[in-house]
DNA sequence: CTTGCTCCTATAGTGACTGTAGGATGGACA
DNA sequence: TGTCCATCCTACAGTCACTATAGGAGCAAG
């Protein structure tokens, strides 16, 4: 017996049930990931358990790290439950590859940042190793490469 | 006996010497990071042995993830030599902070998604865990918090 | 009926670039 | 001299995922 609670939400409680701004809702909606809710007389969204269910999942697969591109197709394979999940698999897979190349990129930056930061010795400027450090990059222990996203 | 390496440089001279595509240099010289050069009666930009330093500076800095506000405060910085260096290590320390931060929250990442995709039994979309975890917070080991930079 | 909250649209701004359109210049070769 | 291509120029739009602002209208309580 699933008790529906059904009544329909204004966005601003949807905002508060979700954690999502009621700003990025609307913008969610202007981008067709979240789709028109119905509209009161008097012009105001209301939503209902659906918009609420797809807003949490777009709103845990974003906290995920998942770009709203990705989303979007995650969402339209929920919508097919009967093929295969293998495609899905594959996106988390890619994603949590990036993921940790992300995070041995950052190492390798904390690694560097740490060694520019003991090297200094509280001086003036003109000796500053940090500066010394980032003017020439031949200085560095590794060869960090950019940690551009 | 320093050498004198001062022929004028061209902008894709420039670029092919510091890694710094020829787009972005004009940007950077649009957004004042990167003194405007002198030109040729032609209009063409010609770069001298100052403009390299700083570019490598930049890009330098960039690489190790420093914000472009950040990179001007560091270049002002270095061109007061006789001040106290305490505020470029303040500086280079937080960014340091803010990159550890950034690698703890990417490893509590890595693992809800190490550990969704490895729930993942290959079946059908219906079944799948790994939509599953998405749709529900509440499956979450952790209290992983949202990656946003 | 006023006060204060929620809601609406439309538009511009963020950071750090990248891409495109449409044109001018410079040097090498026939 | 013609012509070819690489290089350079400006100006503006697009990227991503929002956030902020301006200027209103609606709604419930006191």
């Amino acid at each position: 017996m699933p008790k529906k609670n059904s009544a329909p939400l204004a966005i601003g409680e949807l905002s508060h049930q979700t954690g999502v701004k009621i700003t990025t809702i609307r913008f969610y909606e202007t981008i067709r990931l979240l789709p028109e809710p119905p509209r009161t007389t008097a012009g105001r969204r209301t939503y209902g358990a659906v918009h609420l269910r797809r807003l949490n999942f777009i709103r845990h697969a974003r906290d995920l790290g998942f770009a709203v591109d990705t989303i979007r197709e995650l969402l339209a394979l929920s919508d097919a439950p009967d093929q295969s999940c293998a495609w899905v698999d594959a996106i988390a897979r890619q994603h949590l590859e990036e993921v940790e190349d992300k995070i041995t990129r950052l190492s390798l930056l904390r690694s560097e940042l740490g060694r520019m930061v003991k090297a200094c010795s509280h001086g003036r400027v003109g000796d500053c190793r940090i500066l010394d450090t980032l003017a020439d990059h031949t200085r560095c222990a590794s060869d960090h490469g950019a940690v551009r996203d």
